[in-house]
DNA sequence: CTGAAAGCGCTAACAC
DNA sequence: GTGTTAGCGCTTTCAG
């Protein structure tokens, strides 16, 4: 491996000229930039992270921390954060905190702490104030996405806002008789969006003049076979039968279609069904529903970071303020109900 | 942020000894180790893993390349290597080479070789041999997952044996026309698996004595929607229809259980149909499929790396020729053809 | 615009 | 078992 003395040997400057050509930080003459790129290219020279983060106390790495991995949302937004990281010339390491309390706590003391990260996106995850605190005094930047941290600039659609979307659709189609499948309360404790979205619908419906019927709510997970299960109850309902289901996630609602099939119930004749999402599927299953670009929420939130690491570059000014996009995508699960 | 000097102090000893008490290597004396943890813990002292890796040459962090982060294989291996990873008290950095040939050769240069890993994982990926060459020259071992490297300890179900496995289970069951929806040959570039599970079919017909029909052949892309159009495709033909798909993923099965019930067709009544993977769903479309636990997978690749890179840990010897595990799992989408 | 040199915080011989 | 010390490879003042 070859290192930055090599390097500036064969170029016939210092080191330090090898490493302000290098880096961009500094003025070099065009002449001495390109001995040294050349240099460079003919030893396959490349930086020592390691060597460079401790000499100058940036590591040009992010960490992100998500709850799942294998779920539509997260990976989007990781793969939106990890493809707008590269082309920063970041590196992305990816904590799981799939687990219990203690493994949460080991990621945290023995890993995001080891200086190896430069500022940390934490996806859809409540921290802590001790754990908030502990990241603002060591002085790692810490963006949130999808969830509330408080005291932290967190990046998040308006779940209250999007529900109401979903939920006035089906109003202005003329159903009466919504159900919504939301999140149990265990979801709250970390991401609160069962609640604003379940909040969101009934205000939609209280606007309309419609009263709220809480055997028209059902719980599940967030997953396929909850909303199955959910919308099987709710459907299978002998009088009063909802004409139509808004889920709070693209997933249930493709649950809720299937759910509505196996009863012979016809989609949207029967019963319309509008999801969260915009899910990879949802195209597929011809569903409506809101959609909330996860991969946009992963970039926005390492231009937030960058902005933070990196000021003067020009960015945007105060991403903060900026509303994250959401737009209701009508596709063949909505319809009038029928008469 | 306190410093090992810090603690040294405080705890009055040298930096050597909180080194080696706080590693674990070398011998500290149980009184000097207490005195050492004490200190460490009221600074709140963390090691840099900068220093350390500077220092050490090891920088307790793996590189795991993958093509996609949001398909069930790709994010199941990621866990399992993930949390094996936390184990070891290792971190893993994520490089998604989804893109061109263009950011693929940057995430090369640039990213992997910054000295930032010890070690890279490659999922389903065919690295080239000057990538490989690359990799061996820096002395990081390289493992691969699901994907052939030529020269590259690698860890992959047996394609061939799998595919076999799941036809003869529909053989058995009495099904004699038996469609196969497989990968398209441009699959076939970075992973070979659909042309080995292609075989694995076509051996299993050819030992039971069946023809091999070119027309009972699909190609489709490893997704739901392909394998619903790949399926409508098969079970449309108006003569000849095949009594049972081998679909080579769990998605496209999925999507041929959803064809075949648009079609009005049921399965197993009127087509049985078997997938490969034992995805999430599969226990809720009752899919019969052969697993083959990915998590499993991700948790070997690393399993192996410790051992290069820790030797003497007392782990297994020769996991090279431990076979990966896959297993049937019988559900209720096969049954023996109508009569 | 460039070079010399002082560290960044830790580990690993090497002595004791 | 523990301390001393020489770097690991780079960045960054500070001079010039």
């Amino acid at each position: 491996m070859a290192s930055i003395e090599e390097v500036a040997k064969l170029a016939g400057v210092s080191t330090a000229t090898v490493s302000r050509a290098l880096s961009g930080r500094g003025h070099v003459s065009p002449a001495s930039r390109a001995k040294v790129e050349k240099a460079a290219g003919q030893l396959g020279y490349v930086v020592s992270s390691n060597a460079s983060s401790l000499a100058s106390g940036r590591t040009r790495n992010i960490g992100v921390v998500v709850p799942f991995l294998n779920r539509w949302f997260f990976s989007s937004v990781l793969e939106g954060a990890q493809q707008a990281l590269l082309r920063h010339g970041y590196d992305l390491t990816l904590y799981n905190l799939a687990g219990d309390g203690q493994e949460r706590a080991s990621v945290f003391e023995h890993f995001l702490m080891r200086q190896r990260v430069d500022a940390v996106i934490a996806v859809s995850l409540e921290l802590t104030p001790p754990e908030v605190t502990r990241l603002h005094e060591l002085g790692k930047p810490l963006v949130g996405v999808g969830g509330p941290i408080p005291g932290v600039h967190t990046l998040a659609i308006d779940d209250g806002a999007i529900a109401k979307l979903a939920t006035e659709h089906l109003i202005s189609l003329g159903h009466t008789r919504i159900a919504h499948i939301g999140g149990s309360s265990e979801f709250d404790l970390d991401f609160h969006l069962p609640s604003h979205r379940r909040i969101g619908y009934e205000s939609a419906l209280t606007e309309a003049g419609l009263t709220v019927d809480p055997r028209l709510f059902a719980a599940a997970d967030f997953m396929v076979p909850g909303g199955y299960t959910a919308a099987k109850q709710l459907l299978g309902n002998p009088r009063d039968r909802p004409t139509a289901i808004f889920a709070a996630s693209d997933e249930m609602a493709f649950g809720s279609i299937l759910a509505a099939r196996d009863l012979g119930l016809s989609v949207p004749g029967d019963v319309s069904i509008v999801g969260i999402d915009d899910h990879d599927l949802a195209e597929f299953f011809g569903l409506t529903t809101v959609a909330q670009f996860p991969r946009v929420q992963g970039e926005r939130a390492v231009d937030v970071l960058m902005n933070e690491l990196e000021p003067g570059r020009g960015e945007v000014p105060a991403p903060t303020a900026t509303p994250l996009p959401y737009e209701l995508r009508v596709r063949s699960s909505t319809a009038r109900p029928a008469a």
